[in-house]
DNA sequence: ATATATATACTCATTTTGACCATATTTATT
DNA sequence: AATAAATATGGTCAAAATGAGTATATATAT
């Protein structure tokens, strides 16, 4: 067997839901800090070595990781997807060695508090304007999104037909609508577009030009979006929001922390009787004080709801106008 | 940065459905052939380490591997999950070097020829008889499993509770139905229990034991599992049927390759209801001449329901009784 | 001819879903 | 005190999806 010079990374997208948006936890310094000058240092996700002979497992490694870069020790943690494709990581040398790297999905309650040490909280959609659509369309995608996608797919006839469909299949351009899961299949597309501008960086690494949503370092986007869909995805059959709240809250804050995950507004009452009637959540007794109008009546996730039901999310309705 | 010594071995779980049973696609020789002796080199996974400087891609890097091995062409490929907890492989020395394994799942058509060198279909349920649920409630279940489960809950008094808990969960022994995407955890917990050889040959390295089920090399048990749960799940809302399926086929045929996979019988009649009126498949006009009895409609997955739907499975209503 | 096997059409009650309406209980404003 | 504004919560109703059947059609085997 050939000993060969690979490297694993350990990633960690780490997220929480304040104040009615998704967060990613980014750090500045640290484990970036060798490979670029201090003042051209992009935002990064958490992230570390694997070392074999200090970690037991993937996991044990990430989490101590994280620790010690943000202070955070992490409770609901699951693996995302490992990226290995040549050329993500300016550390790879002529040489053939190779930076493989972990990612992991990692849910903290809002109120989880942390020494901050070079670490801060970002709006996800900061990263990925386009896929908030909370306050209807996100103009974006018809200003500058679709005229350039359209500019794309024109420019290599062999390939027109195909870059048509996967557009139309990922943006809803044609008949159908927008699929919340499809968060990687947008992000891959206008990657490859040349939309963002880690794009143009990995094509020719230079001074970064304008491009959509905010950039982040190596691939770190793309594990941001990676995450983003397993949640939008999961949330629906699994209780992982649960991971994001207090342990007593308000309907309405259940339902506010699965919109700015989904990113769509959904239909109170509906929401309501669904988590209700699936028994998804049992009331407390108690009633929330901080509220505006009358007083919501505080719930807490049942727990033996994983028993019963095969499939306990909390389900996600169609679109409501704002 | 410490320079380790990591390697990275790429598996892949291939799957085919052939007469009525889910099968993966099996080695005896290989890169084990190194680490144990011939007359006990045990069924493996086809699989062979990632190098950096022939692999552009991990994808592609196990594309390769298993061409070589099995002479088999891969299609569609999906990443399931990267394994590197210590102690996983016989090849890690005490040096503290580790071998890290990312598994694959492959789904090949039943039709696909391949000139098999050393591999061999194997029946899924010959490593994981519990699953398998079309003929009734595995007899297994109750004749070994639960009082041998029963056992390992009772050995622990502190963990009582915990494993009591998780057992029911998994195994549906109250008042749950059986859920079919369970299997890791029901593997995990079998594991744990010392029910599966891996367990005791993991634990100290000596002859095989009885255990229930039949046993793979290092953990790929363990990753067919993980390969089963994903399939189980996914082939609800994509349409991953159709990879395992000639261009044409009945309904008929459709509805076992389902079932074949998810251990369960369906109602034979909604099932055809929802493939049609969802719009997944379409009349091909031609009709089956292999069937016994009246000719069956060859019907064909109709590509444009990726686009119209935003969840193109099949869909899985409840068991039926034999 | 008859039995057997399979395909396919159709029914019907129940449950789930989407879209509403109505009312209750609070705080803020005049 | 009266009114407005905000939120919570209880219900209705039609449409769609689902579970469980019955009935009929068309082939092969005996």
């Amino acid at each position: 067997m050939v000993a060969l010079d690979i490297n694993i990374g350990l990633n960690a997208v780490i997220m929480a839901v304040t104040e009615g948006a998704p967060r990613v936890l980014t750090v500045h310094k640290g484990v970036l800090s060798e490979y670029a000058p201090a003042e051209d240092r992009p935002t990064a996700l958490p992230f570390g070595p694997f070392e074999p002979n200090r970690h037991r497992t993937l996991e044990l490694g990430l989490r101590e990781w994280v620790e010690e870069q943000t202070g955070l020790s992490l409770g609901y943690v699951e693996q995302l997807y490992t990226f290995g494709d040549r050329n993500r990581d300016p550390r790879e040398r002529a040489d053939g060695s190779r930076v493989v790297s972990i990612g992991y999905l990692a849910l903290v309650r809002e109120n989880s508090s942390f020494r901050t040490k070079d670490a801060e909280w970002v709006n996800c959609y900061d990263f990925l304007p386009w896929e908030d659509w909370r306050s209807g369309r996100p103009p974006l995608l018809d200003q500058f999104i679709f005229p350039a996608l359209e500019k794309w797919i024109m420019a290599e006839p062999e390939e027109q037909a195909q870059r048509a469909e996967r557009t139309s299949i990922a943006f809803a351009t044609t008949d159908s609508r927008w699929d919340i899961e499809r968060v990687l299949d947008r992000y891959e597309l206008l990657y490859e577009a040349g939309l963002v501008v880690e794009a143009k960086r990995d094509a020719a690494p230079k001074k970064t030009e304008a491009g959509v949503g905010r950039s982040f370092a190596l691939d770190h986007r793309r594990m941001l979006a990676t995450a983003l869909a397993r949640v939008r995805g999961k949330i629906k059959y699994r209780p992982l929001v649960f991971e994001l709240l207090a342990p007593t809250f308000t309907l309405l804050k259940l339902q506010n922390v699965v919109e700015a995950l989904s990113g769509v507004r959904l239909h109170k009452q509906n929401f309501r009787r669904l988590v209700t009637n699936n028994r998804l959540v049992e009331q407390t007794g108690k009633l929330d004080t901080e509220s505006r109008g009358r007083p919501a009546a505080l719930f807490q996730f049942r727990r033996d709801a994983v028993r019963e039901r095969s499939q306990p999310g909390v389900g996600l309705p169609v679109r409501q106008s704002p």
